[in-house]
This record gives structure tokens, C-alpha cells and sequence, in this order.
DNA sequence: TTCGTTGTTGAACGATCGTACAACAAGCCT
DNA sequence: AGGCTTGTTGTACGATCGTTCAACAACGAA
């Protein structure tokens, strides 16, 4: 009577003890459940035992998936990286057609969830801290960072553009470089300290930060 | 003929193998070697071994004048912060009495070595990093943070009294966390692209922001 | 049904980790 | 000079780390 429930009898066995899975559908779910350790242990939950588990599978799975750990953490953060840009950017098409409206969609898609949850920042924390000393992070936030700002410069040109003749003259540059701080900042800070302010008040300092920028030519000399 | 050069021969053995040390001095030589490891190699290099062998001492030294590794970590953590606080504090005084003054020299000292330098805000991304799973570095955070701000707080509500009669009503907690924010944001993006940017232009962004602040009741609403 | 491909397992390896502890010795007191 | 305190050493232990690899098995092809 040790029939198993889930199959009639045509097999002598009960069904798989494992299934087989594409290559890029099984290295996705490594690179999920690599990110799942980092929210819910941070950088010491990042092992290859706990990686495995988080997945479902067994240890050595992983290196027939990814030649070393070190290549499995740049994947996991490409992967983080174009979750986030990619988010952004389709959050943006949503938004009215007016400059403002599209900035406006953007910073109320950085001040709310999933990328403002403490969890997916503080993942972010834990990979700065493996950008100096791994040139893998580092060639991989090169590749997604460009994006990102880009992005940004964007919409701030066209801002710039909408505002008129009275535009001031503003170094796009430098703009970029001061939102972007601003927002990252503002992220971190509320990461620390969730209680300190609310996201309604992140956005605020932001668009108040770009109301400025538009209303004088910053004194930037 | 195995006579030690260092000593004459009133002794019979050479000179001592070690020195003894008083605890306090021992203890601040172990919190400088694990801040320079956390420099050199970044969260990997942080283990008692090669803090130890930076201390130049033994291994089991550590663990005579602290607990465990957490608790060194959390004292580095502490004795950083509080340098970085100690420091800012006494290049304001440096100034001029003028609150403008003030500030600037806050910003010129917050942008300039040791504060700006890489290696430095790599320490803190790694301590940031730990934060949310380590008690004791939340702990040493919410003592030493809370200075940082309140100093910030000051300088901003002394500029604002300055500013005299025209002064406009700037709600001085969303001042502060917005400041903060940017001086955060540009210091991170400064850390992981050097290139980007000169420190001079985050500090034009930074003055620039808290003109703004006093010109223009800010839309934060 | 049988075979071959290959995704998958699980054990094993050497290295390194944090911690504990007994033995040693430097330096002060008497 | 001798004793005592205690800062310091060095070893050892068990746990866990990343990686390797031979064996297994799922599943499509023949």
C-alpha cells in the first residue's frame, strides 16, 4: 500500500524528486533567492548554503549555474539594478505629458514601494559595500548607473525646455548630480531611521528642490 | 657569542617579547586596526585575525579587552562617528562669527579629507550595511547621529535668525533632513565615481540649496 | 523501450572563521 | 630579590565557508 498519492501506478516510481528547469529560468530563481538573503540577513546571510536553500535546491546547484559566488552576487545586482531603473521608467509613460507631471510621477515612484521598503535599501547598503573592492560590482554599476541618471538628466532637460524663455541658464550637470544626492540621501536617511519623516515630505524637498532650480539661476559660482 | 645587540648583558634574557599596555591605550590601537582593515579590504577583511596581525598583536588579545567581535565592531563604529562629529564641531569655530561663515566652514571641512576620502566612505557604507541587523550598531547610530544633526539643526536656525525680519517660515526639521539628504547623497556619489565631480561643486550645490532655503518660502506643500 | 544529454544531488575537501583557555611573562609592589 | 597581578601569547576546537566532483536521475530523442 506505499502507492504514492499523486500518480496512479503506471510508473514503479512516485513522481520526480526533483524537477529539471531551463538554465535561465533556474538562474533567475538563484538570482531571487540571493536577493531574499541579502533583505532578510543582510551581508551575513549571504552564503552559498543559505542561497541554496532560499532556492530550493540543493548546494552544489549553484555552481553549475554560476562559475563562482562572487559572479552570482554581480548578477543578483544587474538584476536589482534594472528592476529599479526599469520600474522608474515605466512609471514615468503613466503620468501626464507635462514635464512636471512626469517628474512628479518618477519621485512618487522612488518614494514608495518596493524600492523605499527599508528591506530593498538596505540590500542596496550591503552592495556600495562590495563596490570598491569588487571589480565586478563595479563594472556593473557602471553599465546600470548610466541608465539611471540618464533618465534623470532627461526629464530635467525637458523641465528646463518647458519652463520657457525665462528658463534660467542651468548647468544640466550639476542638476543631475544634486537631484540625484537629494533623492539617494533622502532614501538612505529614511532607511536609518523610517520614523524621522514621511515619504510625503521626501518628494516635497525634491520638487521643491527643482521648483528652485527653475525659479532662479542657481548661484553655483 | 648569542649575545642581543640591544642590551649590554645585565640581564640574562633580551629585551622583552612584548609590551604591556594599559587597557584603555590597547583597546584604541585595536578600534584604529579594525578601521584600517575595514579600509584596506572592506567588509572581507574584517575578521580578528587580520585585525589582530594590523594591531600587531595576538589574536587572543582581542578577545581579552572585548567580549566578542561585535562589540569591537560597535566601539570602531562609535569612535568613528564621534571623530567625524568631533572634527566638523571644531572647524565651525574656526570661522568666522557669521552663520553664513559658519556653515561654509561646515561644508569646506564635510567635503574635504579625512572626510571625503574613498576609503573613508567605504567604512561607512560597510558600517551602514550592518545596521539593520546588528542591535549595538543601531545603538552607537542613534547616540552619535543624533549630535550630527542637532549640530546641523543650530547652524541652520542661526542662519535663519540672521536672515532678519524677511526671513521666510522654514518648518527647520524638514531644513535639516533635507540637508542632510544632499550632504549624504553627494558624499555617496562621490565615493563610488570620484570622477563625476569636484568637491567644490558640492559645496556650491550645497550653499546654493540653503540660499534657496532663505530666499523663497519653500512649496512644501 | 532504450539511450544519451545534462540539470541536479550530496558528500567531501581544505581553508578560514570566532571563541575559549591554559600557560607565559612584563612590570609594579614590597 | 621574590611574589603577584594581569596583559599577552599560542594553540586548539567546532562551525561554517566556497568549491569540487563523482554519481544520480529527469526527460526528450531515437
Amino acid at each position: 500500500m506505499a502507492v504514492n498519492a499523486a500518480r496512479p501506478a503506471a510508473r514503479p516510481a512516485a513522481r520526480p524528486r526533483y524537477e529539471r528547469q531551463l538554465p535561465e529560468q533556474r538562474r533567475q530563481e538563484l538570482i531571487d533567492a540571493t536577493i531574499e538573503c541579502l533583505k532578510r540577513h543582510g551581508h551575513e546571510g549571504l552564503s552559498m548554503r543559505a542561497i541554496a536553500a532560499q532556492a530550493g535546491v540543493s548546494l552544489g546547484l549553484i555552481n553549475h549555474h554560476f562559475p563562482n559566488k562572487d559572479e552570482l552576487i554581480a548578477a543578483a545586482y544587474r538584476h536589482f539594478n534594472s528592476v529599479l531603473v526599469e520600474g522608474l521608467k515605466a512609471a514615468v509613460p503613466k503620468a501626464p505629458a507635462s514635464p512636471r507631471a512626469r517628474l512628479q510621477a518618477f519621485l512618487r515612484a522612488s518614494f514608495s514601494r518596493p524600492n523605499l521598503d527599508p528591506e530593498t535599501l538596505a540590500v542596496w547598503v550591503v552592495f556600495w559595500g562590495m563596490y570598491r573592492h569588487s571589480p565586478l560590482i563595479q563594472g556593473v554599476h557602471r553599465e546600470s548607473y548610466q541608465g539611471y541618471v540618464q533618465l534623470l538628466k532627461d526629464m530635467l532637460a525637458q523641465l528646463l525646455k518647458a519652463a520657457g524663455p525665462r528658463a534660467p541658464a542651468v548647468d544640466l550637470r550639476l542638476a543631475a548630480i544634486g537631484l540625484t544626492a537629494l533623492l539617494d540621501g533622502l532614501w538612505l536617511e529614511w532607511c536609518l531611521e523610517p520614523a524621522s519623516f514621511r515619504p510625503a515630505e521626501a518628494i516635497a524637498l525634491c520638487e521643491a528642490w527643482v521648483d528652485n532650480l527653475l525659479r532662479r539661476p542657481a548661484t553655483l559660482e
